[in-house]
DNA sequence: TCGGTAAAGAGGAATAACCCCCATTTAAAT
DNA sequence: ATTTAAATGGGGGTTATTCCTCTTTACCGA
């Protein structure tokens, strides 16, 4: 019996061979592919035999990584969740680990290591790559001062801020008074520390809060 | 006689994989795996048989992608080149084609389009996707005055805007007083177009004059 | 050596951004 | 039922940014 596994990742020319490098490992069987987080439960939901282990990236359309490792950990306990990235970024592996993922696994890493590492998911349920287990404590002490918790309307500004445009410009295209926009730029300062818009567009688009 | 086929790409999972999807392919067959660059020029000096047609990212450590384009262009002129790139954003698109490549791919397309780009590559010496070729004639037009030509203290001072300090802090770490460093300022929103600092660090960062 | 031009800098004024204080309303949480 | 948080808005003031015009210095090429 191979140990089946789900995948789930936007970029259909890796989601793709991906799936064929882990057909081509001898234990393993890939029973889902999916682009997004949805059509990764889609396929959960159709399929008859449930994966034993989901390999699911982080930035996804539709539904993302976090979005989905969350809603398959409560609805299928029984499946071992992997997050894997291109970036070892703190915020991304966090999010992942808090959603439920029990290991993560970088993007660069060799074949022969991410057999390795599924095998040792499918046995002892986990695993840490090195340089993962090396940040891992400090990644959860951080847990919280790290977390920047926005409102929608909050978000909203501030991807506006991200533009040439004035506050003058940003109330009149959100309806606001200019008063209110300069409550959230109030707000947005204090949460992501820094004393000018500058520094705030800059810090939206480091930790990722904006299209760009 | 088999296709023979080169790939560089930063990302070990994505390289060994897509190696491994394009050995499936009927009339392909991978002579040779890089992880940037350099790895990839060392590569086409050690092996006997030259690739007919190479795959490479654009961003890599080492080496990126224009420059050893640009290398094997004029060193391997048989070669023919593709570039592999996950963003579709113009700026990369243009300095892939600028360096020689003869066809760009997005990484998201489904195996059977890359087989039949590199089928088309191989015999009419290029491949538009559906995307690109819309876009083309714009990106060539566009060509001369995309280019944004700065002096070293412009770049100097562009780098320090693109932070939470004010300009007094800039004209202190650059030993210049505030007015020069408000010719700065109005030198780079003609030439970047922008109507204030944020648009201006923006726009920075969106083509890749600041490091960030 | 003459002219052009790039870098550095100045003055002044208008506008945008920033920073406090504060109030109301609504909805969710305890 | 009371607190808490989110969304909205106001007054009034201080800096920072932006936008003009203008000067000096210095270097480079014809």
């Amino acid at each position: 019996m191979k140990i089946k596994i789900g995948i789930a990742d936007d970029q259909q020319l890796f989601l793709r061979s991906l799936s064929n490098l882990i057909s081509s490992f001898n234990d393993f069987e890939v029973v889902c592919e999916a682009l997004n987080g949805e059509e990764l439960l889609k396929c959960l939901e159709t399929i008859a035999t449930t994966p034993d282990i989901i390999l699911t990236d982080v930035r996804m359309p539709v539904m993302d990584g976090p979005t989905v490792v969350a809603k398959i950990a409560v609805a299928y306990p029984g499946i071992k969740l992997v997050a894997l990235s291109m970036k070892e970024d703190d915020h991304s592996i966090l999010s992942m680990l808090r959603a439920g993922c029990s290991a993560y696994l970088l993007k660069d890493v060799h074949p022969r290591d991410l057999e390795k590492a599924l095998l040792e998911v499918h046995n002892t349920g986990y695993y840490n790559s090195d340089t993962l287990s090396l940040h891992y404590r400090r990644l959860l002490r951080r847990h919280e001062d790290d977390e920047v918790k926005l409102t929608d309307r909050e978000k909203t500004f501030l991807q506006l801020a991200c533009s040439d445009s004035t506050y003058k410009e940003i109330a009149a295209k959100m309806f606001l008074s200019e008063k209110t926009i300069d409550g959230y730029r109030e707000a947005l300062f204090l949460k992501l520390n820094v004393k000018s818009r500058v520094g705030m567009a800059l810090e939206a688009i480091r930790k990722e809060l904006v299209v760009f």
